[in-house]
RNA sequence: GGGCGGAUAGCUCAGGUGGCGAGAGCAUCGCCCUUACAAGGCGAAGGUCCCAGGUUCAAAUCCUGGUCCGCCCA
């Protein structure tokens, strides 16, 4: 009953054929009944508007590693997955869209608009989580949750109005971030900063007094909206000019120069304009000095009535028209290159306009110094550890957040305003009269709030909260965090603050950030670059198993991960290998395999003594969740030793019908640990070859199956003679490549003991695969150097090969020179360590013993080489 | 300006608490279609461990300073 394998693993179908089996099996489901304890990863919700990237297929396929391995460790394990409404970002699509039939959302309205989005997510909000599952991923899909949904969207307006009760939100005039394209605020973490080769303006505005006052900007634009000229009250040179008046140009306001710390001395002339509405430190300026706050723009960055003669100008037009008038004035006096940052909308790439406007913000500083203190408790675990400092220093340094928008799209604020009285009612529902004057005419705030003031609550929402429901009590708190360093600040530092303020807990225990994926010039992957590959064409291409496998290869431990496609080769290759070992052990079998310890030979106990160490190293790895550690360390055990070694080494046994079965047991005995292993990895290949070959003990699935533990099958008494024949055959092989002599020429090969060893056995027992593996003719043995001869020599023994003709003694004579010299460095090198006396006084015995051994090896050898050398 | 991280083979990276003949993968160069696998096998070559000091019996590893390169935050 051999069951047809091809000579090449093709992963398509046995993707498909195997994801179906396990959501038809239900494997995928957590169970809030279940007396198994419980490990939990909430997966960070991609956008609606989401396609997958790299970056998902890698932090993805860690926290299916994770959530694997700990099922079949026996954890009741959930991976609970979902999606985020993605407020701007959405709702710019579905104006893009809007905009291409003609259309803007003002004139369809705001709840035709909500609609229209709504029909857009259902047709296309859900892509990312079906290009998920070409992935391989194990969530429980039956609980997939959406931002909006209706008890997560309770979640947002209990958590607000628990916040504000508290007095933790407020609403206030401020200077915030302000995207003209999304008109909407942003918060600080939103706004991205570049560094641009801009141009710095000297302006001069006329005293009152007579005379001018220089000052620098590089936003001209602003200085319709001066409301003074500041100078340090430390600066000695302009002492005289504190108290005058200027005129500013074109509006002819007569502002104050005032005197106040904030000014650098250092920057352009040292006297700065002050526009108290467009920039955070002339706010506070203003507020020091109780200025006049003049908005000069609308929410689309064109120029008001404040702006005088430019009204109705777009910003950055206005710049260019107020440059022009003010050099025809003769204020202008110079302009100079100027190197600054500018931030940029995260969503749209504008230009933010610091902007004076009424939003709501939540007082951060209390949340924070819980969120340190958790740290700082080891109630959550950084990993890799450094994060924490960056962590500490955020929070340190947090400023209130700015939760409203101004946008449609989202959880409505649950603010009412009294159009009678004028009274501010906070409530999760539309009251019905206001409390205070009992009118009945109430309006809700415009704003919607930010989406991460929903996400920050995804650990807890997607359970239930505020209630107290079956799943909040099995599976919260949350295990495990995987998600992307870029988003440390954004989510997941508000995670832990929401989790403590709204559960009393922190929301998970472990963090793990992964780095970002970029191009092979380090360059971020995107798509106007056009370096972004399809996550889904290379699966088509290589398979869902070989791109994860492949990823946690190349991914360092917390750092970037350098993408090309050539890479994904790897991690093909290696399925192919497997595939063909499995092929391997299928054409031997004949339904009959024995495991039995009274059988084993030398090469099953070496083999499962490193099994027993690659158990415990790779459980440990994904323990520290060191997934390239893990995932070298299985591609190398089943390249390097199982199949180079380990199945080469057993062919002859598997020709020998009483022997076979034997052999097969172990082969399958570690084949099926190293499977298990290897599954959380590559689940698909794993399941398909677990499944042909005889490996089933009572699981339907390897997913299912238990993980394996370390069994106290160690040898190492074996393993290092093993090992002893594994240099052996090298040195034949070496020797072999050395003269070039092909595998078809059967050679004779001579050995010559030098030291009697127990290892003698060992290689008398194994000369048919010594033959076999260095492909020799006969293996003879010597008391005496044989001459023209390849030689070579292994710890005690020594090899010739004779050469009569073939061998070039002068080719031998430097061969053997150079490796003498290398060896003499050595042995000089520790010969003066061992005569030092400080070292023997100081040295650990084990490193003296250490050292001693290697010594004598060197040595030992040497003086062979020196030998053999005398008698070319 | 403040903070974090990095520099080891041509490339990408491993090298907890000091002690290895300094490793791997890819790339390179030989030889081989040896009945699991050419997406393969066997072998080889390739290193001033960034620089300068210091600590130590002993430094790729620890300390100080420097150079260069990333990233984050003002």
């Amino acid at each position: 009953m051999k069951e047809c394998m091809e000579t090449r693993y093709s992963p398509e179908e046995i993707e498909k054929k195997w994801y179906e089996f396990w959501l038809e099996k239900g494997f995928f489901k957590a169970h809030t009944r279940s007396k198994k304890p419980a490990y939990v990863i909430v997966m960070p919700p991609p956008n609606i508007t989401g396609m997958l990237t790299m970056g998902h297929v890698l932090n993805n396929t860690f926290q299916d590693i994770v959530i694997r391995m700990k099922r079949m460790e026996g954890y009741e394990a959930l991976w609970l997955p979902g999606i985020d409404h993605a407020g701007i970002a959405t709702q710019n699509v579905v104006e893009r869209k809007l905009a291409a039939e003609g259309k803007t959302r003002f004139e369809i309205g705001r709840e035709k608009f909500i609609e229209k989005i709504w029909e857009w997510k259902k047709e296309y909000g859900e892509v990312i989580l079906t290009q998920l599952k070409k992935l391989g991923v194990s969530c429980d899909w039956s609980r997939t949750k959406f931002t909006m949904d209706p008890p997560l969207s309770n979640a947002v307006l209990e958590a607000f109005v628990r916040l504000y009760e508290k007095g933790m939100i407020y609403r206030g005039l401020y200077i915030i971030n302000w995207c003209p394209r999304c008109t909407t605020a942003l918060a600080d973490d939103e706004v991205e900063r570049k560094e641009i080769e801009g141009k710095l303006y000297y302006v001069k505005y006329p005293l009152k007094e007579g005379g001018h006052i220089e000052v620098a900007t590089t936003r001209p634009e602003t200085i319709l909206g001066d409301t003074a000229v500041a100078i340090h009250p430390d600066d000695g040179r302009r002492k005289e000019l504190a108290g005058k008046t200027a005129v500013l140009p074109f509006v002819n306001r007569e502002i104050p120069i005032i005197e106040d710390g904030a000014v650098d001395l250092e920057f352009g002339t040292g006297c700065v304009k002050v526009t108290p509405a467009h920039d955070p430190v002339d706010f506070e300026i203003a507020e020091r000095h109780g200025l006049e706050k003049i908005v000069i723009m609308d929410k689309f960055g064109k120029m008001n009535d404040n702006a005088g003669p430019f009204k109705g100008l777009d910003r950055f037009t206005a710049r260019k028209r107020i440059i022009e008038e003010l050099e025809k004035k003769g204020l202008l006096s110079k302009i100079e290159e100027h190197k600054h940052t500018l931030g940029e909308c995260y969503r749209c790439h504008t230009v933010i306009e610091p902007y004076l406007s009424e939003q709501w913000f939540v007082r951060m500083k209390p949340l924070a110094e819980k969120a340190i203190d958790a740290a700082r408790k080891k109630e959550i675990v950084f990993f890799p550890q450094n994060w924490e400092k960056t962590y500490y220093y955020w929070l340190e340094n947090v400023r209130d957040w700015c939760i409203s928008r101004q946008i449609w799209w989202g959880h409505r604020i649950p603010v009412y305003e009294c159009e009678k009285c004028g009274n501010i009612i906070i409530r999760k529902e539309k009251p019905k009269q206001c409390p205070k004057c009992k009118a009945s005419r109430l309006k809700q705030d415009e704003d919607v709030l930010d989406t991460w003031f929903s996400s920050w609550l995804w650990p807890f929402s997607t359970m239930g909260w505020p209630k107290d429901t079956s799943d909040m009590k099995k599976f919260y708190p949350t295990t495990t965090l995987i998600t992307g360093w870029d988003i440390l600040f954004f989510w997941v530092a508000r995670m832990i603050m929401a989790g403590i303020e709204f559960t009393d807990k922190v929301p998970f225990k472990n963090i793990v950030l992964t780095g970002m994926v970029r191009d092979e010039k380090r360059r971020k992957l995107s798509k106007s670059l056009g370096n972004s590959p399809d996550p889904l064409e290379l699966i088509g291409k290589y398979g869902a198993d070989a791109v994860r496998f492949s990823m946690c290869l190349i991914t360092p431990e917390g750092q970037d991960v350098l993408f090309s496609e050539k890479k994904m080769e790897m991690g093909r290759n290696f399925a192919n290998k497997l595939w063909n070992a499995g092929r391997l052990l299928l054409l031997n079998y004949d339904g009959k395999a024995v495991l039995d310890s009274e059988r084993f030979t030398l090469e099953d106990k070496w083999i499962l003594h490193i099994l027993e160490k690659l158990i415990k190293d790779v459980t440990e790895s994904l323990n520290g969740f060191k997934f390239v550690d893990a995932a070298w360390l299985l591609y190398r055990f089943f390249w390097s030793e199982y199949c180079d070694w380990y199945l080469e080494f057993i062919k002859d046994r598997l020709k020998k019908k009483d022997e076979k079965v034997y052999a097969l047991g172990v082969a399958f005995y570690v084949m099926n640990k190293f499977l298990k292993l290897l599954h959380p990895f590559m689940p698909f290949i794993t399941e398909e070859i677990w499944q042909k070959l005889p490996l089933k003990k009572g699981a339907e699935s390897i997913m299912v199956s238990t993980w394996p533990e370390p069994e106290g099958l160690t040898f190492k008494k074996e393993y290092e003679s093993f090992e002893f024949l594994k240099k052996i055959i090298s040195e034949i092989r070496t020797l072999r490549g050395e003269y070039r002599i092909p595998a078809q020429k059967k050679l004779v090969l001579f050995l010559r003991w030098i030291t009697s060893s127990d290892r003698k056995n060992a290689v008398f027992d194994k000369i048919a695969e010594i033959k076999r593996l260095s492909f020799l003719e006969e293996i003879g043995f010597t008391e005496t150097p044989l001459e023209e001869s390849a030689f070579g020599t292994v710890e005690g023994i020594e090899i010739y090969i004779p050469l009569k003709g073939i061998i070039d003694i002068e080719k031998e004579k430097t061969r053997i020179e150079k490796e003498m010299n290398d060896l003499k460095k050595h042995i000089i090198k520790i010969q003066k360590r061992l005569e030092n006396e400080d070292f023997i006084r100081k040295a650990p015995k084990e490193v003296i013993y250490e050292n001693e051994k290697r010594l004598r090896g060197f040595n030992e050898k040497f003086e062979r080489l020196k030998t053999y050398l005398e008698h070319l």
